[in-house]
RNA sequence: GCCUGGGUGGCGGAACAGGUAGACGCAAGGGACUUAAAAUCCCUCGGGGUUUAUCCCUGUACGAGUUCGAUUCUCGUCCCAGGCACCA
């Protein structure tokens, strides 16, 4: 065995090996337990980040251990290959999208290959690849069929100067962040999936997910968002409109003294026209579309409304309201009107002291409320006043009466709203999946037939200005006959996919990547799902894992699928983070196109930069950290260590290069360890025997190897804790140290050939290059063929055990006892223990609390 | 703003069911080896105090509370991160 470890030479050589042994590949097999283990598929940006460094590892790992532990391990990797960033790179570089993205996921690949991951590249997928989206082009028109997809309208962010419509991301404070102009909402008409169909479905199985982490229940949960109410028609005077609220507080229905409608609500506009109120409504509502209408746009402006000209009659107690429209109530929820009852809703209260409306307590606290004095409106529950005949009343249970007199009296309903929207999935791009439908002038929308899927992006094209899509003024692209009467004028549907939309199902083409008869094949669905294990960024938490829960139950529903939920476990990832770096004339900067030190400045141009906060690591702010410093540098087992002994994986991660010179270290002490024992534990077998027989020393290591087997074991198993796996193995090692070598004793040769092979097993799945060549100069063919190590249950029993004396609380002594000795013996000698007694010093003791071989406290 | 997390030494983190706060590692300081350096090995390492001890006080963002005992549970405050529906 050679003196130094040199990662460059074995880590190549064990890549090419293992490759050529086709050691990842993995085959339906019945006969063995499945264990389906995926992590997220990266969008192909071009270079692996240390984020997906530590996403990969840490699922690597397990797939490693589970493979050693006898499963069959599907571990599949792919690309979530459409989106966005192609088409900017397209247009900063002068590039295609399609070019820079095939590109982009060679390069990947081959770091991902250098990292070591034991991926079957034989299944890797391509989102962008005609061969996978024509499936999901098929769902679609069965989603179609089934009313699931469907077309309305709906606003988007749109730039006039650019003539495009823009991402979220694309809109920086309001302006267009290509031409800096404001950005506007416009309303288009679009596709969206039926998916609050499931509301209550996604809800419900929410409580059956044990194998997710309670955090992220949670976000799906408020996400979905389910609220008990009632719909309530309110007349407008002198009209027959009716204005339909949804509140979930109709027992202050007494209280309700004005009306706020949505600014896109349609009654806006038929409310105020021909009063005097149009002109303010109409030039309220051009500036609120201006405004970001998102739900934190919506929450953070201030709240501000206009008269509409008109009242509404509040059908309880008869009072006039006048009617407002305002920025803070949302078309997207309940009905787009609320019926405002300030005394009791802080933005109702807000709102009606600013344009000075009536305040009328109709649940009262403890505190007698007055509307005069009011400084915040009261939520809470209390009695019924102001309220005719529910006066009295609790308002819990008035919730209930006034319900049943809606209802009897005809005047609104019981009704169940969810925050939850449906999920438009248009996108007015060029690089995603086209929507199979074809717009003809005589047969209206008319689905593409299936015969002539795929609907085939075309990859040549190019961006027009401003980054807008050429499909709609790509003829051969566009122009086609209609499938129903085959006028030559039909036009196809020229809107793209959400990229959502393809990461809704990739895990289940992994398991027949290359099926040709449908999106997978039964058979092999069957076998490899539900995902056992997935791993990936807590940023998914909401959406890509709730309609990935969706497109399952689309799934299912359809008959193709017998499982609900596509994710048995979850392990969300915390994310990597780093602080931006801005520089005013070249916008977001790289690491290392800034200078270091105090006073950084921007390389190329020389101005000082600005540093920005802390965030998530991410192409489009260029806070990334390349690992092919590290792998470079330190080769890809340290890289894999760090990752993994920086943190535990759940929790966010600011990067931070200290520490990966001490992951070298070990390893290193791991190589020298082994290279001067290998002389004389090659010869010899790991020990196998009795315990009992064992000298002291060695029997103090044998614990120590058992233990560690145990806690690693543990660790990974229990909690994917593999920083504290890893220091217990450091652990072990530093105990090896303290031995020295001795020919002569085969007790000792064959302890430590034992404490050698657990080492290498126990680190392998982290590092598994290093492991390997250990692992055969010990002799032993491939160490992915042998088996996860077993701790020995009698090893871990302790022999003696410490136990910590208090008194009142604070630690002042200490004893080792036997550790078969019980609870009375134990209180006997913390109490007769000469500091404690010093301390007590003839006080009367109060109480003793003994803590079962751990612990007494003696509180005086 | 709303929802979900997080805050422990100079730094990353440990303490898994309320019971010794700081495992393991980094950085720093001291020492050994060496002609020298690197590498390696050993020691010290939250803060403060003194009688220098198996010593005392203090300390887990901040402020209260529950408890014999709180980093851990409850309430309030501050700060940071993720998500908020067209970034993926």
């Amino acid at each position: 065995m050679e003196d130094r470890y040199k990662p460059d030479i074995i880590e190549s050589k064990w890549r090419k090996s293992w490759e050529d042994a086709k050691i990842y590949k993995v085959s339906d097999d019945p006969e063995k337990e499945k264990y389906y283990l995926l992590e997220m598929f990266p969008y192909p940006s071009g270079k692996i980040h240390i984020g997906h460094v530590r996403n990969y590892t840490i699922g690597d790992v397990v797939a490693r251990y589970k493979h050693m532990k006898g499963f069959n391990v599907l571990h599949p990797m792919g690309w979530d290959a459409f989106g966005m960033p192609a088409e900017n790179a397209a247009i900063a570089n002068k590039t295609h999208p399609a070019r820079w993205t095939y590109d982009n996921i060679d390069a990947m690949r081959l770091q991902l290959k250098q990292m070591g991951f034991s991926y079957d590249w034989d299944r890797e997928i391509a989102t962008c690849r005609p061969e996978y989206y024509r499936w999901e082009q098929w769902l679609f028109l069965k989603m179609y069929e089934k009313g699931m997809a469907y077309r309305k309208e709906s606003y988007v962010n749109w730039c006039e100067p650019c003539q495009t419509v823009l991402a979220n991301e694309q809109v920086e404070s309001g302006m267009c962040w290509r031409c800096g102009k404001p950005v506007r909402q416009k309303k288009l008409a679009q596709w969206f999936f039926r998916i609050t169909d499931y509301a209550d479905d996604l809800l419900v199985h929410c409580d059956l997910l044990p194998g997710w982490p309670d955090k992220v229940v949670a976000m799906q949960k408020n996400w979905i968002g389910k609220s008990i109410g009632a719909e309530i028609r309110f007349a407008v005077e002198n009209s027959s409109e009716q204005i339909v609220v949804f509140t979930t507080r109709q027992d202050t229905i007494f209280g309700a003294t004005f009306m706020c409608l949505a600014p896109e609500h349609p009654m806006v506009q038929k409310l105020s026209k021909g009063t005097i109120q149009e002109q303010p409504v109409n030039t309220f509502v051009e500036r609120i579309s201006m405004q970001d209408r998102s739900s934190k746009g919506v929450e953070s402006y201030e709240k501000e409304g206009v008269f509409t000209g008109a009242w509404c009659i509040n059908p309880l107690s008869g009072a006039r309201m006048p009617v407002y429209t305002a920025n803070f109530a949302l078309m997207g929820y309940g009905t787009g009107a609320v019926m405002s009852v300030p005394a009791h809703d802080q933005r109702d209260f807000d709102f009606a002291r600013k344009y000075d409306l009536d305040i009328i307590v109709v649940v009262n606290s403890d505190q007698r409320l007055d509307p005069a004095t009011m400084i915040e409106a009261y939520p809470g529950d209390g009695v019924m006043i102001n309220s005719g005949d529910f006066n009295g009343l609790k308002n819990t249970l008035a919730i209930e009466s006034i319900a049943d007199y809606l209802e009897t009296h005809n005047l609104g309903k019981r009704t169940i709203s969810f925050r939850l929207r449906d999920w438009g999935i248009s996108r007015q791009r060029y690089w995603g999946a086209p929507i199979p439908m074809i717009h003809c002038d005589d047969c209206g929308i008319v689905p593409v037939s299936e015969s002539d899927l795929p609907i085939v992006l075309p990859e040549d094209a190019d961006l027009l200005e401003g980054g807008r899509s050429p499909l709609p003024t790509l003829d051969y692209f566009a122009r086609t006959p209609c499938p129903k009467c085959a006028s030559p004028s039909a036009r196809r549907e020229t809107d793209t996919m959400d990229t959502f939309v393809e990461s809704s199902w990739y895990f289940q083409r992994y398991c027949s990547p290359d099926y040709h008869e449908g999106m997978f094949d039964p058979k092999a669905v069957d076998y490899w799902m539900p995902v056992d294990q997935y791993i990936g960024g807590v940023e998914h938490a909401i959406l890509h894992l709730l309609y990935s829960r969706y497109y399952t139950r689309v799934l299912r529903d359809i008959g193709l699928i017998t499982y609900k939920e596509p994710f048995t476990r979850l392990l969300t990832q915390g994310m990597v983070c780093k602080e931006t770096v801005h520089c005013p004339t070249h916008g977001f900067l790289f690491p290392d196109e800034s200078t270091e030190g105090k006073d950084r400045r921007c390389k190329s141009c020389d101005q000082a930069v600005v540093i920005g906060r802390v965030e998530k690591m991410s192409k489009s702010k260029k806070n990334v950290v390349d690992p092919n410093i590290l792998l470079e540098k330190y080769g890809a087992d340290t890289t894999r260590l760090f990752c993994l002994f920086a943190s535990p994986p759940e929790r966010s991660l600011e990067w931070n290069e200290q520490g990966v010179e001490g992951c070298y270290r070990f390893l290193n002490r791991v190589w020298r360890l082994c290279a001067v024992w290998m002389p004389y534990i090659q010869p010899v077998i790991a020990f196998d025997g009795s315990m009992d027989d064992l000298e002291l020393e060695l029997r103090d290591l044998y614990k120590k190897i058992h233990h560690t087997i145990y806690k690693v074991t543990n660790d990974i198993e229990d909690r994917f804790h593999f920083n504290t796996a890893i220091s217990a193995v450091m652990e072990l090692v530093n105990m090896l140290y303290g031995f020295s070598v001795d020919e002569r004793s085969p007790a000792k040769t064959s302890m430590y050939r034992l404490a050698i092979e657990s080492v290498v097993l126990l680190l392998s799945p982290v590092t598994p290059h290093i492991a390997e060549e250990i692992w055969s100069e010990l002799g032993k063919p491939s160490i992915f063929k042998s088996s996860w190590p077993i701790h020995r249950t009698e090893a871990l029993i302790k022999d003696m055990l410490l136990v910590v004396v208090q008194i009142n609380g604070k630690l002042r002594s200490k004893f080792s006892v036997a550790a078969d000795a019980d609870d009375a013996v134990i209180e006997q000698l913390a109490l007769s223990d000469e500091r404690v007694q010093k301390m007590i010093d003839g006080k009367p003791i109060r109480k003793v609390v003994v803590v079962q071989k751990k612990l007494v406290n003696i509180v005086i």
